[in-house]
DNA sequence: CCGCGTTACGCAACCGATTGCGTGCAGGAT
DNA sequence: ATCCTGCACGCAATCGGTTGCGTAACGCGG
């Protein structure tokens, strides 16, 4: 086809290593889009548009160039694209500690979900007790999509220069707290009403709840459906303890449980790291559950199954709760102009052996 | 100073968004070297001097543009720097499915270490029975520093790849089968003969071994190890179950333990997990540990010393253990030429309640 | 044979930071 | 006054893709 007699221009002849042609460097270095249009006598633009099926590209040329690609196993680098398109495909994962082992379930089903959609995940880790705001800003420098948040509770100073530097933004599990930010969370007050009607339903009269820490919005939002749901039923919480959210707290309201007079039937815990520790105490104070107590948790992870715990709780639907997590952020990362927007998706009970069979 | 008598060219007149001056945008875009510069009136390469302290730079100048710099919050693009310094900081981390909490607690404590370091983590995600060398071409899009290998087997097409893209390769607690990659990891082997010691100790004669996937050489090593110690200790192998590293592999060992005639009076588990379900099986089939049966575990993990199990364990010292790996990495990165290396930290026994007393 | 529209592709700017090399200018020596 | 030295900084190329715009080539009708 003739296009041979315009001269090729080298594309970069003062390249610093070898000054060679690209022909046989194969496999020595990484092919780029110029070594590609370089071997079909093309210019780079027309690999790139090439490559992502540009319909101004001839079917012959197209062809030709993606063969090349494939053969030498050309892929673009991504770097260089997110650069210029100021889109990276890659966002970040703000975590706290995984000691809670419901987060690390968690991330395995979000990698998953996001490697069907070819997003990458960032790590970023916030250590208990410092701000989210002490790595945003590590954040900000890689041209990151989006901005997950999980485990850990977003301050409004985050949460500004996050929305100042409109980086679209999800919490799991978390209520935003301030204006900017989408969440998709568990309907814990609906979970913790469902707990409420289930004790009620088998027998108990003296509900207690095991609280985690304070500032955590799921521990409120759960106590308050859970609240809500004993008067629906005409009950009233009996007792109410702090767990912090550990299995050394649970423990030692699980001792203080068995120890109450009069004693409860019934433990609502806020979640099953905590119910592991009551039932850890009660089995040390020779509690029987679920005959003398009933105890529930709440997230269902996969220990909740285990033998020696085998307990009654509510599973979180994380399939579906991290799918519309990510809903939202690919939506938002296409149309930065969207909403916030919150989405609750409902738990569901899980009985096993900690409350009395129905 | 008189620096202003030399007229400022606007760095870009051209600028697609409004064309003005860089001066009243301070908060609404991300501020680049050359916003600093033009504010500054000097050109954006003595910015990127300036603030990495580069001494061809004057005291004044410099003052000034950090100042300058720092009010408006800027920090460069680690996508542009990447581009040009083929570096990025970053490291890729692939893992399989984080069902075994050990492998949870380890990202945990690598975060804290990469944390330290300024280094940012991409996580990659290889479903079990999937190859690694999956991932590997997307991994290499981004201009990674490194990677490191943990809970997921490094094939040999995987091993291939990332030896001829040159990217450094640390393997965690895996031994690196190929001739590229460094890894770091417990000594399995001598875990294995330090639980034969202790068991022999503790007055067992008719030891049994529970194992992982037979593909894993974390098993194989401890088994190995654990066969050695006990020759030493004048002893042999009883039995030898497979419990397919899950709780439920283990609780089927437990059973056939139980059940087994003559019965094993103690039982090393490749992990801790399979040593919960052995444990699950003995208590159901009514078998007293320690008295009539000692069970010991690999890896303490953190519900090893949860009640129900108080596992006497084996704890890999896994803060050790990154840090070399951490190191290994570091070193690499500096230096790609180094060869390959293999660095083992010993584990240390941690006796609990699966164990008789000393 | 000329003009016009379409197809297929190249050119060059651009993203933002980095860096080798060049240079204006001040100050000292001659 | 001239030359040289060195400081402090600017210029422009560069990393590798992407993309707006321009244009050569070709076909076709008038």
């Amino acid at each position: 086809m003739g296009n041979d007699a315009r001269p090729l221009k080298k594309p970069r002849s003062k390249s610093r290593k070898s000054g060679g042609p690209a022909t046989l460097d194969d496999s020595a270095l990484r092919p780029t889009a110029s070594t590609i249009s370089a071997l079909a006598g093309v210019a780079p633009s027309t690999v790139s548009r090439a490559l992502k099926n540009d319909p101004s590209i001839s079917v012959a040329t197209r062809e030709r160039i993606v063969a090349l690609a494939d053969r030498l196993g050309y892929r673009p680098n991504a770097i260089a694209r997110s650069l210029i398109t100021r889109r990276s495909n890659v966002v970040a994962f703000i975590m706290g500690e995984l000691t809670n082992p419901f987060y690390s379930e968690q991330l395995d089903l979000l990698l998953e979900l996001l490697g069907e959609r070819e997003i990458q995940l960032m790590l970023f880790h916030v250590p208990t007790g410092r701000d989210v705001a002490e790595v945003v800003p590590m954040l900000l420098q890689y041209q990151l999509d989006a901005c997950l948040i999980a485990s850990v509770a977003l301050s409004s100073k985050a949460s500004d220069i996050l929305a100042q530097h409109r980086l679209p933004t999800v919490m799991i599990n978390r209520v935003p707290a301030h204006r900017h930010g989408c969440a998709a969370l568990c309907d814990n007050e609906g979970g913790g009403a469902e707990v409420a009607r289930l004790l009620a339903a088998r027998g108990v009269r003296r509900p207690a709840f095991v609280a985690g820490h304070a500032d955590a919005s799921t521990s409120r939002d759960r106590e308050r459906g859970f609240l809500e749901g004993l008067r629906a039923c005409g009950l009233s919480l009996g007792l109410r303890l702090d767990g912090d959210y550990t299995i050394e707290g649970g423990f030692r309201a699980g001792l203080a449980i068995a120890e109450a007079d009069p004693r409860p039937d019934g433990v609502f815990c806020a979640n099953d790291i905590m119910a592991f520790g009551v039932l850890d105490a009660l089995r040390r104070k020779r509690v029987a559950v679920p005959r003398q107590v009933q105890v529930v948790g709440f997230d269902d992870i996969r220990a909740a199954s285990w033998r020696p715990y085998d307990l009654t709780t509510v599973a979180q639907p994380m399939g579906v709760l991290l799918e519309r997590a990510v809903d939202l952020i690919t939506a938002r990362i296409r149309e930065p102009a969207l909403l916030p927007e919150t989405v609750y998706v409902a738990g569901s009970i899980k009985e096993r052996g900690t409350t009395r069979p129905g």
